[in-house]
DNA sequence: TATGAATGAGGCTTCATTCAT
DNA sequence: AATGAATGAAGCCTCATTCAT
C-alpha cells in the first residue's frame, strides 16, 4: 500500500520536467533516451513507470491539468468588479506566460495524434481552462467566453512567436480601444 | 535535348500539397516517404528538387507566403468605414480558416527548429501577415495592431482545438460587448 | 542490477572480426548491415557500442595497433647477428602475411578520409611499425630504416596483388643479389 | 566510320581525369554524379559512353596502361651499365610518383571487386609493369624481378602514406648498404 | 526498483541507373 | 549526342520498446 504512494510520487517527479521538454521540442522530435537523460534515469526506468511514450505524454498533461486547477483556485480574487478581475487574470497569465505557452504547444501537439486514440484529452484540457475563466470572471454568455478565451490564447501564442510584442495587459487595454473604434465606426 | 520540365513549376507543384501534410501531422511526424507517396513520386524525386526535408519545409512556407501576399492584395476592399473593413477581414479569414490554421501550425512547428538555423523565417511569416492587416485596416497604433493580430490568431487556434466554438465573426462581435463591459465596470 | 556485460570487452569482441571485413571489402564497400550480420548482431547494437561507422573503423585500427605492439614484444629475438634478426623478422612477417596485408589495406583506406578529421591515425600506424622494426633490428640510419620498411611493405602489397610471387624470405635473398649487381656494375 | 573515331576520342577525353578521382577517393566513395560534375557533363552522358560505373573504371585502367606502355618505351635508355639503368628508372619513377601512386590505389581498389568479375585485369596491370621493368633492366632471374618490383612498389606506397620519407633514389642507395650489412653479418 | 544491452522497424538521404525528350 | 527527371534499392543512423539481470 504505502509502496503505491511512493510509486506515484516518483512517477510525478519524473513527469514534471517533461512539460518543458515536450513543449520546446515537440512530441516526435524528442526521444525517450533524451527524456531519460534529462531526468537522470535510463529508458528502462521510464518504461517501468509508464506504458510508453504516448502514455507518458498523456499522464504529464493530466498532471499539469490537476496542478493548474489547484493553482487557479488559489488565485480566485473573490468579489471584485469585472474589470479588476480581468486585470488580475491577465497579470496572472503574464507571470506564467511561459507555462501556458508550453501547455498550448503540448495540446496542439497532442491533438495531431488523435484519431489514433480517443480525442477526449484535448477537450478536457480546453474545458479545464474554459471553466476556470468562467468561474473566475462569472461570464455567462458563451460567445463572450469563447471570445475572451480566444484573446488570451492568441496573445500567448503571438508572444511566443514574436517575443517583443506588447505584453498581455497592454494588448488587452488596446483591445478596448479597438472596441470603441468599432462602436464609433458603426454610428 | 533535355526532358521538357519547367523545374520551378514542378517544384511548386510538389510544394503545394505539402502544407496540409506538414500542418496536419507535424514536421517530425511525417516522413519523406509518406510525403513522396502523397505526391505520387519517389523519395528520389523529392531529393532531386529539394536539398532535404527542412529545405522542402522552408520552401513550402515561402511559397505559401508569396501566394498569400497575392491573395491579400485582391481582397483589399478599398474605402470603407473601419468596422466594415474588419468585418470583411473576418469573413475572409472565416472562409480560409483551414488555410490559416495550417499556416499557424506550420509556423509554430518551424519555430522549434530555429537556433539551428537563422530565425528569419518565423519573423518573415509574422511580419507578412502583420503588414497585410495593417495595410488593409489602416491601423497606426502598434499595440492595437498587436492586439488585433492576437485576437485573430487566437480565434483560429481556438477553433482548431475546439471546432464547435463560435465562428470568427460571432466572436468578434462578442468581443465588442466585452469591451463595453469593461468600460462600464470602470465607471 | 544491470545486465552483466563488460562493455569494453564486448566492444573489442565486436571490433576484432572487423579488420578482415574492412580489409577485404574496403570502408565504403561494406555496409553497417553487413558488418552487423557478420558479427551476429543488429545495426542497433553496433550503434550502441560505436558512434558511427568511422568511429568503429578507427577504434578497430587502434585495437589492432595495441595488439600488434604486444605481439611484437614477444617476438624480439634478443641478441643475434644482424642478418639473423632480419631473417627472423621476415619469417614472422611471412607467417602473418595476411594480417599485415589487411592492416595495409585498412590504413590506405583510412588515409583517404583524412583531412576531414585529424591525420594523426595514419601517422600513428606507420610510426608504430617503424618503431617496432627499428627496435628489433637496431637500425640507426633513417634512410636505411625507410628503405627496409619500403621493402617489407612492398613485398606484402605485391604478394597481395600477385599471390604466386616469391615469398618474402626468397625476395629478401634476391634483393641482396641485386645489391651486389649494383656494386659490380659500379666498378 | 569517322564517327567512331570521334566517339572514341571523346571517350578517352572523359576517361583521363577519372584516374585521379578514383585514386584519391576510391571506387565506392565517389559517385557517378560527382564524376560527371568533375568532367563537366551529366550522368546521362556518362552512361552514353560507358556501360556502368565498373565499366568506366575498367576502361580507365586500360587506357592508363596503354599510355604508360607508350611512355615506357620512350624512356628506355638503350645500352648502359646495370646500375645506371636502375638510377634512370628510379628517377623516372620519382618524377611520376603521383601517377604511379594513383595506379596502385586504383589497382588495389579494383582487386577487391574481383570474384564478381574476371580477375584478369589485375594480372594485366601487374604484368604490364613487370614486363616494362624486365625489358628495361634486362633482369632474367624471376626472384630478382619480384624483389625489385616489390621495392619500387613499396617505396611508392610508403611515400604515399608518409610523404616526408626519403625519396626513391635515396632509399635505393640505402638499400644497397643494407645488402652489404647482411653480407658482412653473414661472414 | 533499476539498468543498459539488444532489437528491428523506420528515419533521412544518396546511389547507380534508366529513359523520354 | 546529350540532358536531367525519375526510380527504388540501399546507405547510415535513430527510434521506441523489450528483457535478462
Amino acid at each position: 500500500m504505502p509502496k503505491i504512494v511512493d510509486h506515484d510520487a516518483r512517477r510525478e517527479e519524473l513527469l514534471k520536467p517533461c512539460l518543458e521538454l515536450f513543449a520546446s521540442r515537440g512530441f516526435h522530435a524528442i526521444s525517450m533516451r533524451e527524456i531519460a537523460k534529462h531526468l537522470g534515469v535510463t529508458t528502462g526506468t521510464l518504461y517501468h513507470y509508464f506504458d510508453g511514450k504516448l502514455a507518458l505524454f498523456e499522464q504529464m498533461i493530466d498532471l499539469v491539468l490537476a496542478q493548474d486547477a489547484k493553482a487557479a483556485l488559489l488565485e480566485v480574487p473573490a468579489d471584485q468588479p469585472w474589470a479588476a478581475k480581468l486585470i488580475n487574470l491577465s497579470q496572472y497569465l503574464g507571470k506564467r506566460e511561459t507555462h501556458f505557452s508550453q501547455i498550448i504547444h503540448v495540446t496542439l501537439d497532442y491533438k495531431r495524434h488523435e484519431g489514433e486514440r480517443s480525442r477526449g484529452l484535448t477537450d478536457r484540457v480546453i474545458n479545464a481552462y474554459l471553466d476556470s475563466i468562467q468561474t473566475q470572471l462569472g461570464i455567462v454568455d458563451e460567445a463572450q467566453l469563447d471570445a475572451l478565451f480566444s484573446v488570451l490564447l492568441g496573445v500567448i501564442v503571438y508572444r511566443d512567436l514574436r517575443p517583443n510584442a506588447y505584453p498581455i495587459e497592454r494588448q488587452l487595454a488596446a483591445l478596448q480601444l479597438i472596441g470603441q473604434e468599432i462602436t464609433n465606426s458603426l454610428k
